[in-house]
DNA sequence: CTGTTAGCGCTTTCAA
DNA sequence: TTGAAAGCGCTAACAG
C-alpha cells in the first residue's frame, strides 16, 4: 500500500503534467503487475481471470481511483450505448410543446429495456448537419425532417441506423407515422356537422408558409381537411375558411388568437394542428371574455395528457404519442442490434375525442 | 475518378470485411496524395493549408463519402460536446412529470448557446452508477440524488464537472436550489388561513417513506409545513394532519386519491408536493363527483405551464423551473469551459399562486 | 489463465 | 505549407 502510493508520487514527479495526468489502464497494469489485457478482462469479462487476479486488479484500480475511459472503449467497440433524437429546432423549443416530452417518454421505454441513454441532438451553432456529424450515438430517431434532408444523407454516410417519425419516407427507410389524413378529416367533419362554416385552421409553422406547398404530415392533414370540406361542397379557399400558421406552443396559440379575431367573417370554430396551440387559443379567448365553446369552438390535435384536464376539456384528435416514440425506438434498436425487423413502415391509428371545447353552432 | 473507384474496389477485395470497411482518414490521405495531418487540417483548420490542397482533400472526402469519426476525435480532444442530465429513475418516469420537460427546456437554452447536445442518463440495467461511468459527456447536471451518492463519487473520480439540483450539497459542490421551506410554509399557511384543519400532505416517493427520515428537498419542505402548523398550535402528527406518498405523476395522484378518501377524519384540503400529483387528485375527485374546491381544496407545488389552464386553475407554489435548469447548466458550462464562476450555490425564490382550487372551509 | 501485439481513427507537436 | 511520428486509452485476436 505505502509502496504503491510512493510509486505513484514518484512517477508523477517525473511526469510533465504532475497534477493533471489521469490514471489509465497502463497504471493499473503496472501497479498490479499484470498486462493491460488482464485489467481489461477484470472489468469486462472477469470470468476469464482467476478470481484472485481479478480481485487484485480491482483493488488496485479502486485505490488509484481508476475508471475505464468510455471514449477509448467506444473507439474499440464501436458502441456508445446511446441513441439520439434529432430535432431541427433547439431543445427549448422542442420541449416547449409537451408533445415532445411524451414522445421522448415513449422512446425512453425502449432505452430502459436496452440499457441505452438518450441524446437530444439539436442544431449546433445553427447547423443540424454539424451536430449530426458530431453526435456520439449508435443510431437515431429523426423528427421534423423530410427524407431528402441533408441530415438524412449524413446519417447514411455515417452508416448510422435511423428511423424517421412523421415523414414520407421511401420504402427502404424505417418510419413511424400516424393516420394524419383521417385525424384531420374527422375533426373537420365534426365541426361541419356541428353547423360551423366559418372555420380557421391554425397550423404550426411550415418551411414555406404556403398551404399548397405543404409536404409530409401537413400535406396529409390538409388533404383530410379538403376531403371533409368537399363533402359539404366547400374547399380550403372558400369564403369563411382560413389557414394560418403560428409557433407550435401555448405561446404560439396565444399570439395567433389576436389574428383570429381580426378575420372577416370571424370564425366560429378553430381547428388547431396541435393541442399546445389549442391551449393557447382557449386561454387567450378566455382572457378576452370569449366563451369556449359558447362563442368559439376549438379542436386540437395530439391529445396530450393534460388535454382532458383543461377547462373546458379539449376536443381533439388522439394520437398515441408515446407509442409512436416507442415503436420508432424499437425499430431503431432492431437495426442497432442487427436483429431482423420485418415491418419497416408503421402507421398508428388516431381517434377523435369529442369533449367540451366544441359545441353546435348557435346553441 | 474511375481509377479512384477501382482502387477502392481492389482494396476492398483484399480486405477481410469487403463490404463493411468504413472509409477513414487514411483512405482520404492516400487518395488525395497527402498525409493524415493534411486531411485533419482540411477539416479542422483549413487555414493552415493552401486552399487548393484543402479543396482537393475535401473533394476526395466527398467522393469517398468520408466522415471524421467523432469518437476517435473525442479520444484526442477529450471533448464530447454533450452534457448529461443524470436521472435516478428511468426516462419514461422522468418525463411523465412535465416538470422534467420544463427543466430540460431550461438546460436546453444553454446547450443552444454553447453548441452542446444533451444526454439524458438514466440507470443502465438497473445501475445508475454504471450508466454514469459509461456516459460520453463533458459534464452533467445531477437531479434527485443526495450529495453523498455513489454516483457523485463516480463523477468526481471521472473528473467530470457536475452541478447538483435540489440537493444539500457541500460548499465546494455547485448546486441550484429553490426556497423549499418558504414554498411549503406559505402554502400550508394559505390553507390554515382558509380555515382548514384536516389536511393531507401528499409527497412524492422518498427513499425511506418516513417523514422523520426525509432529507434534502423533502426535509426543507416539511420543515416549512411544520413552521406554518406551529403558528396555529398544530404539528405534523396532530389529528387531522396526514402524510402520504405516491408516484410523482398524474397517475400517482389519481392512485393516491382513493387512499385520501379513506382517511378519518376526511381531509378538507390536500397539499401536493407536485402539480402533477395535484392534477391527478383533482381529476380523480371530479370523476368521483367531488367538487374542487367546494368539497376539497387542492394545492400543488411547481406551477407547471399548464397549471393555470386546468379546471379549476391550480393554487400552487411557483418555482422557476426552466430557470433552475438554465442556471445549473450555466454553472456547469463555466466548469466545462474552465471559466471562472464565483457563486457556486444558487437559491431561487418561490411564490404562492392563489388560484381557484382552494377555498375557505365551509363556504 | 495470462500476456503480446496490433490496432480503433484521429489530433498534434515538431521538424522540414 | 506540409508530413512523420507519437500518442489518446482501450479491446481483442492470438499465442503460450
Amino acid at each position: 500500500m505505502t509502496q504503491t502510493s510512493n510509486e505513484t508520487q514518484n512517477r508523477s514527479l517525473l511526469t510533465a503534467t504532475p497534477a493533471q495526468r489521469r490514471v489509465t489502464i497502463n497504471d493499473i497494469a503496472r501497479h498490479a503487475g499484470v498486462s493491460k489485457t488482464a485489467v481489461s478482462f477484470a472489468f469486462n469479462t472477469p470470468g476469464r481471470l482467476s478470481s484472485e487476479t481479478t480481485q487484485r486488479i480491482l483493488d488496485v484500480a479502486r485505490q488509484l481511483g481508476y475508471t475505464p475511459n468510455p471514449i477509448a472503449r467506444s473507439l474499440n467497440t464501436r458502441r456508445t450505448n446511446a441513441i439520439g433524437v434529432i430535432v431541427p429546432q433547439d431543445i427549448t423549443d422542442a420541449f416547449s410543446n409537451p408533445f415532445f416530452g411524451q414522445l421522448v417518454s415513449g422512446i425512453g421505454r425502449v432505452c430502459n429495456m436496452e440499457g441505452m441513454s438518450l441524446m437530444v441532438v439539436p442544431p449546433m451553432r445553427g447547423s443540424l448537419l454539424e451536430a449530426t456529424y458530431a453526435a456520439l450515438i449508435d443510431g437515431c430517431i429523426v423528427t421534423g425532417l423530410e427524407p431528402d434532408d441533408e441530415v438524412v444523407r449524413a446519417l447514411r454516410q455515417r452508416h448510422l441506423p435511423f428511423v424517421m417519425i412523421d415523414a414520407d419516407a421511401p420504402d427502404h427507410v424505417a418510419c413511424v407515422n400516424i393516420d394524419d389524413h383521417e385525424g384531420a378529416r374527422s375533426s373537420m367533419q365534426h365541426l361541419l356537422r356541428l353547423g360551423h362554416r366559418d372555420i380557421a385552421i391554425v397550423s404550426f409553422e411550415s418551411f414555406s408558409g404556403q398551404v399548397e406547398q405543404y409536404t409530409g404530415t401537413l400535406k396529409h392533414r390538409f388533404d383530410g381537411y379538403r376531403a371533409a370540406l368537399k363533402e359539404v361542397g366547400l374547399a380550403l379557399h372558400s369564403r369563411g375558411i382560413f389557414c394560418l400558421e403560428c409557433k407550435c406552443s401555448v405561446a404560439g396559440g396565444i399570439e395567433v388568437f389576436n389574428r383570429l379575431m381580426q378575420l372577416v367573417p370571424r370564425p366560429t370554430a378553430v381547428l388547431a394542428l396541435s393541442d399546445a396551440i389549442a391551449f393557447g387559443i382557449v386561454h387567450a379567448a378566455q382572457q378576452h371574455g370569449i366563451n369556449v365553446p359558447g362563442q368559439l369552438s376549438v379542436v386540437g390535435f395530439d391529445d396530450l395528457e393534460t388535454s382532458k384536464l383543461t377547462r373546458p376539456s379539449l376536443t381533439t384528435v388522439h394520437q398515441p404519442i408515446a407509442e409512436k416514440g416507442q415503436r420508432a425506438a424499437e425499430l431503431l434498436m432492431d437495426a442497432v442490434r442487427q436483429r431482423f425487423s420485418l415491418p419497416r413502415h408503421i402507421v398508428l391509428p388516431v381517434e377523435l375525442m369529442v369533449r367540451k371545447s366544441t359545441q353546435r353552432l348557435g346553441v
